[in-house]
RNA sequence: GGUCAGGUAGCUCAGUUGGUACGAGCGUCCGCCUGAAAAGCGGAAGGUCGGCGGUUCGACCCCGCCCCUGACCA
């Protein structure tokens, strides 16, 4: 979609002139004037313009980039999630990205092991983290003071059977008796949230915090919020996919089920991946599957707003050309 | 020009043998989210039932005319 400048990623690069002469006067006002080791996070919709941004501050503020979006983690997803090819990172690190097999299923816990660590290392290197990505639960993960109580495979797969057999009222009946609580904040049709707060009961003997915590960090962090019109969002989410199919999207699903997608529940289950797999699978003409993935991906940019509006730490700024500006003048 | 079918929520369609539209799915808007989170779940707002006139205590449902759409016939 960036194959040429348009008249806005000039009016950008405008921009970035004035914001490094205004660096190059060493006055620190910002945000960041009273933090000396802060992540830099950028979130907000998908398509609207985080990777783009988030490149051009590592640049000028010497940063290295953590993914924080819960597919690029996935080895060989890369037209359907939108990845920075590497021959586009213009030498700006990236870390946390082509880390999982398809096969495999996501962890946020594991996730905010493996991000912590980067950016422990990428502070001490002296660098910035700027932490990158849609996924709100994994940007929490990362900032704030969050801890995942531990999991059982066998016991998880016990109580997924049983919701099979039992259904979500059922299974939602015997947690309103172990855990009052966690069944007032769980909706009764919430299968999946219902047989994780049981695994955690039966797991820990206590009861399960079913509601996030506080918003508070767990290290200096400052978050910047991608704002952008609705209609403007769904233009480019359609944009994006129609690109995604000139790029070869089927066929990089058609390879990624052949190395075992199908098998892996989390990322089968992505927008776009998942549309793809019905339409190889013959229960959608080709054209239905990319409609679908508009749509779907529609959806998911409302709910990632929903998600980041709540948070009242994260500083929106308008997904124009003049971004990169304003997120400078508002950090340094 | 004629025949038939149809015009009900933004879209696709249910429905009422005449008595305040139980509407549904999708979309839209809003919200929730602690080891699958691009997943999972919930709530709300939308309709002068094509127009005009008639019959009736009462019509979206009956009658007439008109407009629009589709199919067919000439």
């Amino acid at each position: 979609m960036s194959r040429n400048k348009t008249a806005g990623q000039q009016r950008q690069d405008q921009a970035l002139l004035t914001a490094a002469e205004w660096f190059a006067d060493g006055q620190r006002t910002g945000l960041l004037a009273a933090m000396p080791q802060p992540v830099i996070a950028v979130v907000g919709p998908t398509a609207a313009g985080k990777t783009e941004l988030s490149l051009r501050l590592a640049k000028q503020l010497g940063g290295e980039i953590v993914n924080a979006d819960s597919m690029q983690l996935y080895r060989g997803m890369d037209i359907g999630t939108a990845k920075l090819p590497a021959s586009r990172r213009d030498g700006v690190p990236h870390h946390l990205l082509d880390i999982w097999d398809v096969s495999q299923p996501a962890s946020v816990s594991e996730y905010q092991r493996l991000a912590r660590a980067a950016i422990a290392g990428i502070r001490s290197r002296g660098r910035v983290p700027i932490l990158v990505g849609g996924s709100g639960l994994y940007v929490r993960a990362v900032l704030d003071k969050l801890e995942f109580p531990g999991t059982d495979p066998r016991l998880r797969e016990r109580l997924e059977a049983e919701l099979d057999r039992v259904g979500p009222a059922g299974l939602h009946a015997r947690l309103q008796e172990r855990d009052p609580a966690a069944a007032a904040a769980i909706l009764p049709g919430n299968g999946r949230r219902i047989v994780r707060a049981l695994e955690v009961i039966e797991l820990s003997g206590k009861p399960f915090s079913a509601t996030l915590p506080d918003y508070q960090y767990a290290c200096d962090a400052v978050q910047i919020g991608l704002d952008i019109p609705r209609e403007e969002l769904d233009e480019r989410i359609a944009g994006r996919v129609s690109g995604m199919w000139l790029a070869g999207f089927v066929a990089e699903v058609r390879s990624l089920a052949a190395a075992g997608l199908r098998e892996g529940r989390t990322a089968r289950a992505a927008l776009g991946y998942a549309q793809v797999l019905r339409f190889l699978d013959g229960d959608w003409p080709e054209q239905e599957a990319a409609a679908q993935t508009v749509l779907q991906t529609r959806r998911f940019a409302r709910r990632q707003l929903s998600w980041f509006r709540r948070d009242p730490r994260v500083r929106w700024l308008p997904a124009a050309p003049a971004a990169t500006e304003q997120a400078l003048a508002l950090l340094r």
